[in-house]
DNA sequence: GGTTGACAGTTAGAGTTCAAACTATTAAAG
DNA sequence: CTTTAATAGTTTGAACTCTAACTGTCAACC
């Protein structure tokens, strides 16, 4: 990753560990910005991590480097993102989201906190704490899902 | 769901929990039959839950009706399931795993136990009960993705 | 310098998913 | 009996994912 922790680690994490966030507030959000959630959460990241490289996207949601590349075509058609060639590397491509890009995607963090609220809603600040050690002890000792 | 509780539910809640099964072992057994995973998991439901309807499947994977639909087309083609409309109703059908369906798909279920004793091996016996309550309590509250 | 291998990113093709619009059947209401 | 609404499933189109094969660049080693 790019050094800092963006904002919306915990809520990224654990909608990773619950696939049925997929049918939940967080669509909502997101299709009045006409935004699936996958672009959602590259463009938000680009915003806190400026200038990553693709690679480091794909590490952050855990896909491959293909997805990553189709998934920034689409952000980048509708002007959202950028793409520079620059540095010392001529192979990796340094992407920023634009103003239009950072615009669209503000309140984004806030969104997430409230649906992580909801999903953990059922639970005490101590069942939190647990589940979410245990989580991580299991995450520790998975590979990598990007292995190319 | 349809009565009787398929062998490898377990494993089931555990890999739409940990999204990240999509890079492990399973993937092996699976690729080496020319299965995807969620076929894998529809074949290996109907063995257990034969003539089920296509609603109990988009129920069971948490998907939607057009999912399920796409999703037996392909298993159907191959001859691995076949669909019925028998009973009383009939907008319903049935689908079954053909005998092909049946071996092609024999040992998944040991199969997905091996990959959650993978996944759960950092966890001793007590912290895994304390996992899957804690799980199981916040899905309690979450919505059925299937709203149609 | 030239070869070899690793790395960043892209493309092509197949599979899955969803929403929305659609057929066909069943059930409920009038 | 007829209308209306709900249900089961399909189709279409767009988006995302993956694997495999590909281009282009960098680094290491001879």
């Amino acid at each position: 990753m790019s050094g800092t922790e963006p904002q919306f680690t915990t809520s990224l994490e654990l909608l990773r560990w619950i696939g049925w966030a997929q049918m939940m507030a967080g669509q909502d959000w997101v299709r009045e910005r006409d935004l699936s959630r996958e672009q959602s959460f590259a463009l938000g990241f680009l915003v806190q991590n400026p200038g990553s490289m693709q690679r480091d996207i794909a590490e952050m949601t855990r896909t491959s480097a293909a997805s990553v590349s189709s998934l920034l075509q689409g952000l980048e058609k509708r002007g959202l993102i950028e793409r520079r060639i620059g540095g010392g590397d001529q192979r990796s491509k340094r992407v920023y989201a634009t103003p239009a890009g950072a615009e669209l995607i503000a309140g984004f963090d806030i969104a997430m906190n409230d649906l992580e609220e909801k999903i953990l809603a059922p639970l005490d600040e101590q069942e939190r704490v647990t589940l979410h050690a245990l989580l991580t002890k299991v995450t520790s000792v998975l590979p990598q899902p990007t292995r190319d």
